[in-house]
DNA sequence: TATGAATGAGCGTTCATTCAT
DNA sequence: TATGAATGAACGCTCATTCAT
């Protein structure tokens, strides 16, 4: 803790304790927010709302955020990207065959959508509920999300690994269902969730041409 | 008059004229209601809108139904008794193979998405938009929609045309990505929508485990 | 009254008894805001004050206009009608020399600002009070109203009766004057009213080189 | 610290040097918020607004004031005393003839309305637009104010060097059109609005009898 | 049956004011 | 002293709902 401290102390970013504490707190808001809008969306979710499952009252929130939507932008940026970091990271740290890198990729958007983001892929399902200009926004992130998919698509489609009929057809697909994951598997939980998330990945991955129990390499035959 | 009355005794449904006359006003609304509500969604629909282009002023509504929320359930009935109603009669007319046929239905099914209601899956897509009781009406009509698919996919895979990870996966995938198709085709027409429509299709069919351009047989050779 | 139906129904104007009740309606909650506006300024006035001087709530308000804005402009609208339409009525049935013409309209200014409309000046006062919008309605009555006093000090001046530095600057010093006459005489009554009507006349008509008790004619010597 | 305190004996008033500081702070902000009110109006300016300008933050403006309408009472007290004594100076230094002093005061008067403070007359001008307790405070810079144009104007009677129908009523009409220079003069500039101080001027002069060009007496050919 | 009118709760937003630090 | 944070009342506006006619 000490050289926690420390490496503070060294960190000489400009950011007061203040500005620190600041900063934090719109973070709360933020996620607060992204956990509201996700769940209902954004109409339905009045400033009264969030305002109330943080103890504050509506009008405090416009100490952070100049209007409902300039809220909506940033908490939807700030998940998406949480959300693609941590998909980065893992493709980081894979190696191995493209159906493998593939499919754990597959497994962990499904996870993060299960487990840590209930209702936060409605953003990306259903833009129309957003405002112009948020819209714009979602859109680019998913395009940011979309990229880590493509990439390895393309892959495996140029190493005769996959087969599509189309990349971008087979890419929506894939994000459609796991988009709908959260909902299809609320209330899941331990080895059942697990078994469930992993159907849904073979099943996606037929997407790409892998049929299901062909083991690691589709072309073995 | 006294024709009239032999007329309506001769009519099966001991209903008055006075009743028909009411139940066609009904359907005329619930007709404008699920147009409404499927170009915007329910939200976004004021009973000022629907009154507006019935021509008729809000208040008249409230004669016919007691509230948004059950002229709501209604339209969606009717809406979704219409959309399904169109599948079962194409597929009542369909023979040939049984991927044929599934590819028929999925066809259709994503013309009439992007076609007629545009926003209408949203409905059967993202339930949470809608009051908790309407949700069940939904619920219904979606299995009553899925039965449709479920048994020609039964069907391909007992005839061993198809194969799946698992029929409710598969199912589910194909339902997500149909439901997202208006939004991905909206703007497209003519030659540019019906190819998007035949390439989503195909790869839909990949999830059955039929491959693109693989004839009839899915992996014979 | 008999007589005043049967021209009422004489009058083949297409405006239904609903129609006729509406502007009946819509007057009063013009006038009452007019009056408003002219007592506190348009800012101080909220739709919970109009409304609650006709003893209605906020929301009714919203049947009749379709904003704050738009009842306001209606408002400046309605008053500066009413009071350019009586100037001109008295002008018509004016004759003799021209001061004394200016004498009476000035007169009749001073008057009904004072007796019906106390606080109504205001507007044209005070313009700066107002959105941008109906700056430009208030800047056009003002135009009308001022033409009025424009054409009867160009007559005067043409023949020599009147003096004047700039035909605008004396006017909009006699403007200025009248606006706050209101202000200046709230609370008088009867023959103190009549003689303070009569002093800031006579004063005003210094503006244009008219001498106090110069009689009728200012050139006699 | 003697020494300091020595300096302070010797002040006459037993005000520390924290006091001084404090007086200090406080006409600065009186000055800025009298600048802004005489800008835009009392409505107009957030407490937000007088505390950017000053780079402080809001909630420290209620160490030197209790509240916004205090703010507005003192920072009225300030721009009317400014005004009074600019007035009072000129004065000082005028002789010659009464018109004459007359017509420099009238002349700088409006010069700091259109120059100095676009918006500053409003208050004197629609008292209604203060609370209460401000009125009071208006009312007297005003009589302190009028008592300039009052003194002249009694004098210039005495002499015979003006005529009046009342000197109340005169008085009310320059101020009235004095008030308005503002709003009517907003855009000139350099030379345009010297001419058009200057027309105005010799029309008010005519509120005392005083003919334009006549040169100094008003009808002694 | 259908209308015009009215209601009232709720929304996003602003702002004077308070207060712990 | 001064700040950052929070409050709460008010505002303009929308809309589902009610009701006399």
């Amino acid at each position: 803790m000490a050289t926690t401290r420390v490496d503070e102390a060294a960190d000489e970013a400009p950011v007061s304790r203040v500005q620190r504490k600041r900063d934090r707190r719109i973070q709360e808001i933020l996620t607060t927010a992204a956990e509201l809008f996700g769940e209902r969306g954004y109409d339905a979710v009045s400033l009264e709302d969030v305002a109330e499952r943080l103890d504050v009252t509506k009008g405090s929130l416009y100490y952070y955020f100049p209007s409902k939507d300039q809220l909506g932008i940033s908490a939807v940026e700030t998940l998406g990207n949480r959300w693609t970091a941590r998909l980065e990271e893992l493709l980081a740290g894979l190696d191995g065959p493209v159906h493998d890198r593939l499919r754990g990729l597959i497994g962990e958007h499904i996870s993060i959508a299960v487990r840590d983001y209930p209702a936060g892929l409605r953003m990306f399902l259903v833009p129309q509920d957003w405002p112009e200009q948020q819209r714009a926004v979602i859109k680019e992130l998913r395009q940011r999300h979309d990229r880590l998919f493509r990439e390895l698509i393309d892959e495996g489609v140029a190493a005769g690994d996959f087969t599509v009929t189309g990349v971008d057809a087979a890419l929506r697909c894939m994000h459609a269902s796991m988009s709908q994951s959260a909902v299809w598997f609320a209330g899941l939980e331990g080895q059942r969730l697990e078994r469930a998330i992993a159907e849904l990945t073979d099943t996606l991955m037929m997407l790409v041409g892998v049929m299901p129990g062909a083991g690691t390499a589709p072309d073995q035959a």
